[in-house]
DNA sequence: GAAATTGCGCAACTTGGTTTCAGTAAGAGG
DNA sequence: CCTCTTACTGAAACCAAGTTGCGCAATTTC
């Protein structure tokens, strides 16, 4: 597929993709260095414009084999749409762990990486399994555009 | 429609209906005084298992139109859906500027309105408007169930 | 009680996401 | 290098959440 990436980029790849039990196809080589590339969370339909010739059902369950592998983490946005995000596995807090920041005018996250969750007390024997922390409202672009 | 309200309680829903600005109908009446009931963020689906006779878009309006005028908040779940809840005016945290808990298995979420709203620092001229924050798990019955 | 306004139901449409199934490509073993 | 098993991929159909447009009916206001 795209020939702009080196060869020790594609090994880098390859070398992940394999060692999650993924087997290693041109797809998600690309979608894999897509989503280390823009380094935040996107949505199916940022990956779908990236990659126009690829299947729509591909892509979700590219991206879903990823969460499901641990390549990648998935958060949900206010509008609904989920957003997918791979990590260094080098990195600090990034299993998706963490805050996020939700653009409303381009819809475009963020990862709040140095924030930590906030902690929660839910009283009457409920268990938390997790907790998802969404903070919204306007980029610094779009929040430039508005003020025009 | 439903004749199982008292004529105060009706009262004090056609009050509160018209005191922010909205027509009172009977679907507004009834509408509201499941939400009030309920006390707990519903979603569309909810509702309209309450109300199978209702068309679905009247729904989707009768609830967009209860936010619109403040009668009720909107907070998301993982699942995606919006889930709605009627707060009483004089309720202490209830615009929904408070956490909430959401049931992975049976989907029923829950307004904790005794725990404060974390803050959140987000740098680079992002501009904050507003957070949400879900925890999820299981609801005491069913991670009772879950046990078995 | 009639006019202007708003609410309601219906149908059609959009979009995110899933399921099924047949064909094809990746990787293990010879 | 070949082939066999396994899995990935693409196409079509499907489902559910949510929206839009329009004619009709109900509520307010005068």
């Amino acid at each position: 597929m795209s020939k702009t990436r080196g060869e020790s980029q594609d090994d880098a790849l390859r070398t992940r993709l394999r060692s999650t039990g993924l087997k290693v196809t041109p797809i998600r080589m690309d979608v894999l260095d897509y989503l280390l590339t823009i380094g935040q969370p996107v949505s199916h339909s940022d990956v779908q414009s990236a990659f126009p010739m690829l299947d729509r059902v591909t892509i979700y369950r590219t991206l879903a084999s990823f969460v499901k592998s641990g390549i990648a983490h998935q958060v949900q946005g206010l509008d609904g749409m989920w957003h997918f995000c791979a990590h260094d596995p080098n990195a600090s807090g990034c299993p998706g762990n963490h805050p996020h920041f939700l653009c409303l005018s381009c819809g475009k996250m963020i990862c709040l990486l140095d924030q930590r969750m906030p902690r929660v007390d839910v009283t009457g024997g409920n268990v938390v399994e997790g907790k998802q922390f969404v903070a919204y409202g306007f980029c610094q672009e779009c929040a430039a555009k508005r003020k025009d």
